[in-house]
RNA sequence: GGAGAGAUGGCAGAGCGGUUGAAUGCACCGGUCUUGAAAACCGGCAAGGGUUAGUAGCCCUUCCUGGGUUCGAAUCCCAGUCUCUCCGCCA
């Protein structure tokens, strides 16, 4: 959410810096909204300040012993004009809110102007994409082949969408959450969290996925308005909502393994095969909350921290910054990291580190004490994948596959396989 | 699932219709003292919002959430959420 008092001062100025982004802000209509607001607070505050200044003159005049009739009447002319304007101010307060809530967040100047992906920046690259002297296969030819990836199955145990994993296949898939779970919490300073998979609206709010992408989401049939998390972003950020924490305990740094669960209503017909494109997948997601002034330097390290695992398992990949156009909702800027998929012969996403500076910390009142103030301010948040663990499968099965069909295990998963070296032949029982 | 108790400031914890945004302690921030530190003592210290050029003043709101009673609610009533204790059940 952005600062309602900034949007009031420089609305022209946020409206043009919003339009890069393709979102036309409705000016007129945030006008009137906030014009009818001031005059009607400005006096629902007037009467509540009579009606208290009255109420606190009844309460010392019975004290001291004195009619209080006179107050009474006095009090009882106020009427109901009170009461109509609480009552007015309120839903005026909660339709001014949800048109804040409806806002994107403004994107960073550093960010480049650009319609769709196709306007991203790519920043660097590295690894070299493999070359085969055959014909590289697609991970679901491959993972069929070798019987350890079973769409089929899952379509249907559930529907389209999903997959089954056996063998080895899975054991490799755990393989890989487990490697980027040591690394990150060893190396690079998250601490391991266990969260819920199932989320209240307050903190689909808090993070931004509400109230705009319901679509996206599975909400449960319970009156309680839960919804399966679409990423551990939701449940890992809102730790941070209505605290406000030490200066000392600052960057807090996070991190889950989860499955996450997407409706992608929004997304039939794309990548319709294989394992890209998910209902449910797995993803180890790292959160930071930091000082304002830290976050970005915070996004280049958390960046850092996922392309680790892409370096770690010799995956060759590329880090795009995002153009405006194809920026996420909250997010101010975003790097994401495309993996070489020698299937596709192209790059795909496979991680994606944004810096939300306040957006979201305002929405879920996220703050820290500052020390020089001593007032509690608003945090920034940064997250990212660390990796989407499903994609992660894919690339490993596409890059390190042999002629024979036979996956080759990158070195550094052979510990978390018993040893084993290759993938062949059929993982089932 | 059944019975009971509770939810108050960063934390702990009083208050149980009126000048209480809230005692007290801890933490924190200033000061005195000290070579320095600690201790002791003195002072300060909730959050959100409005108005405003204002981090000044004034005002509003907030004692789990939402309704209600009242001139006036942390305090009374109703509904809900969560926590704790006991019983039952269960992975």
């Amino acid at each position: 959410m952005l600062d309602a008092r900034l949007l009031r001062g420089n609305l022209d100025e946020m409206a043009g810096k919003l339009a890069r982004r393709g979102y036309q802000l409705d000016t007129a209509a945030f006008n009137d909204l906030e014009t009818r607001r001031k005059s009607l607070q400005v006096r629902t505050q007037e009467l509540q300040n009579r009606r208290n200044t009255l109420s606190r003159g009844i309460g010392k005049a019975k004290a001291a012993g004195e009619d209080i009739q006179p107050l009474l009447d006095e009090v009882a002319s106020l009427g109901d004009e009170l009461k109509t304007a609480e009552e007015q101010l309120k839903s005026l307060q909660a339709e001014l809110r949800e048109f804040l809530l409806s806002i994107p967040n403004l994107p960073d100047d550093s960010v480049p102007d650009g319609k769709d992906e196709e306007d991203n920046r790519e920043e660097r690259a590295w690894g070299e994409p493999p070359s085969f002297d055959f014909e590289p296969k697609d991970h679901v030819d491959l993972g069929e082949a070798l019987g350890g990836l079973d769409f089929a199955a899952a379509a249907k145990l559930t529907g389209s969408r999903f997959t089954v994993m056996h063998g080895a296949m899975a054991r490799l898939h755990r393989a890989l959450a487990q490697f980027m779970l040591d690394l990150h919490t060893a190396e690079h300073g998250y601490d391991e969290t266990y969260v819920p998979y199932m989320v209240n609206q307050a903190s689909l709010y808090g993070t931004g996925q509400l109230p705009k992408f319901a679509e996206d989401l599975f909400r449960l049939d319970d009156e309680r308005n839960w919804h399966l998390i679409p990423t551990a972003e939701v449940p890992l950020t809102n730790l941070f909502r209505d605290e406000i924490l030490d200066a000392g305990d600052l960057p807090v740094k996070v991190l889950a393994h989860t499955p996450c669960f997407r409706s992608e209503a929004g997304a039939y017909g794309k990548d319709t095969r294989g394992m890209i494109r998910q209902h449910q997948f797995d993803k180890v997601e790292l959160v930071q909350a930091v000082r304002p002034e830290d976050s970005f330097a915070a996004l280049e390290e958390l960046t850092g921290h996922a392309e680790k695992v892409l370096q770690k398992l010799d995956l060759p990949y590329r880090v795009v910054t995002l153009c405006t156009g194809d920026l996420g909702f909250s997010s101010a800027k975003t790097y994401d990291l495309e993996v070489w998929l020698p299937g596709q012969g192209r790059y795909r996403e496979i991680s994606s580190c944004s810096n939300f500076l306040d957006f979201q910390a305002r929405r879920m009142q996220a703050r820290w004490r500052n020390p020089d103030t001593g007032k509690p301010e608003l945090l920034h948040t940064v997250n990212g994948s660390g990796l989407a663990v499903g994609r992660t499968l894919v690339a490993v099965l596409e890059n390190y596959q042999q002629e024979d069909g036979s996956v080759l295990i990158p070195q550094v998963l052979r510990p978390y396989m018993g040893g084993m070296e290759r993938l062949q032949g059929s993982g089932k029982p």
